[in-house]
DNA sequence: CACCAATCAATTGTCGACAATCATCATGAC
DNA sequence: GTCATGATGATTGTCGACAATTGATTGGTG
């Protein structure tokens, strides 16, 4: 469960159309069903969705602060499409925040939530032997893996930045690029040694592995775009 | 000028109603004009602004998604009042991500920027000699300097987060606490050792730097906040 | 006297319509 | 043929009104 969110009204009965609205268009954007890039139209959702444009300009704006859209005054609104350049940046702003929610789990996180992290690794692990090709539940289990170690810092200024804003980015550069599994065995040796400082109290080491880990999914980035360039190499836009 | 923003619309014409009244609100917040805590409404404030509901209601999507106003679906907003957690939270996000920026600043800072950024700390300087008690110019400066060194990270992400955000917050909190000249001459060295390493394009030292300043300032809110509950015990509510 | 329930006022959520602004396209001049 | 210019269509910004929900007040009862 990856739709585990900081905000109260989730899971539970969600009181207003905005905020129904607001996720419906959430979703869609991230599983790539509204291409990156396109123009969205007030009147146009506001059809599709059956809603009246107030509520709509409200779910845009709560798009919009998450960044996933990106709006300009009288003009319009578009999907956003992530850069290389963005890519990078979230990469450095996640590796900054993650590692500090690390350092913060090592020290407050009780050992239920460290048994919980124990078991999504297990899970992880099980289904990795069974379809060791099929990425989904793989990246899927990664995004719960940060998830979990982000609660556990029991920072909610830390959980509202990483988990309602930043890790919807990260969902959408992984449908925008399609980018499969993502060096599954060694990220998950990686998951391993960061539980493993994490139980044993060491909020240095933690924040160091977890520093090292986001730093080196960055790397991955970089070299898979290299690749993509040399193998099919892009006007000079 | 903290005015400053990364936003497109800033110090030139504010194209929009709920543009104009969401910076409006936003200053009333930070200066303290609009309570911590009290309850905002919207008809309340549609006639003390002059203007119709709709604007002002994306103008309070903003602010919630700034963080400066909370609110519940049919009940209401209200200023948002920084408890001392949520303020040690604050800066435990700061220290992430400002560190970071400092790492980042050593980097790609050019060597305009890096003027720039020593002038800032003279202006500093002289304003300091001159009135040593008054610690307004003291603090803006400080956000000035702090400022600079986000923009000189070249990380949009980074400077929407800190500059758009952060910032409002880390005011909003120095008027609610009066938090009067914070250890001016000791933040005053580490801003210059900071801005060294940076002009050395030393990223780690930069890095490292900028953690214990961030660091320093957290501890001393710390104590400030222990002295004031030995002072003047609050009720164990 | 304390507690619970129903009514009521106020606020929030939602809607449709009008005005302001912008992108597009066609027309004409150079 | 190309570029500037004006009309046109659509979209965004703004407004006022109605419906739904909440919190409080008032009245009654144990």
């Amino acid at each position: 469960m990856t739709n585990a969110s900081t905000s109260p009204a989730n899971s539970s009965e969600v009181r207003t159309l905005a905020e129904r609205v607001f996720q419906q268009l959430q979703d869609a954007i991230v599983r790539g069903e509204l291409a990156p890039g396109s123009k969205i139209t007030e009147p146009g959702l506001s059809r599709a969705y059956g809603i009246s444009r107030g509520p709509l300009r409200e779910a845009m704006r709560r798009l919009e602060a998450h960044r996933l859209i990106e709006r300009v005054p009288h003009v319009g609104a578009r999907v956003v499409k992530l850069s290389i350049k963005e890519l990078l940046e979230l990469f450095d702003v996640r590796e900054a925040l993650e590692s500090m929610a690390a350092r913060l789990a090592a020290e407050h996180m009780t050992a239920e939530e460290i048994a919980g992290l124990r078991e999504v690794l297990a899970v992880h692990e099980r289904q990795s032997d069974l379809r060791r090709g099929e990425a989904y539940y793989q990246r899927e289990g990664d995004l719960d893996f940060h998830y979990r170690i982000v609660q556990g810092s029991h920072n909610r200024m830390l959980m509202g930045m990483l988990c309602d804003d930043l890790y919807y980015l990260v969902r959408l550069y992984r449908t925008q690029y399609s980018a499969s599994g993502t060096r599954p065995q060694r990220a998950f040796v990686e998951h391993h040694r960061i539980v493993d400082a994490i139980e044993a109290g060491d909020a240095e080491l933690a924040e160091l592995l977890m520093r090292r880990h986001v730093s080196a999914s960055r790397e991955n980035v970089v070299e898979r775009y290299a690749a993509s360039l040399e193998q099919q190499p892009e006007p000079s836009a």
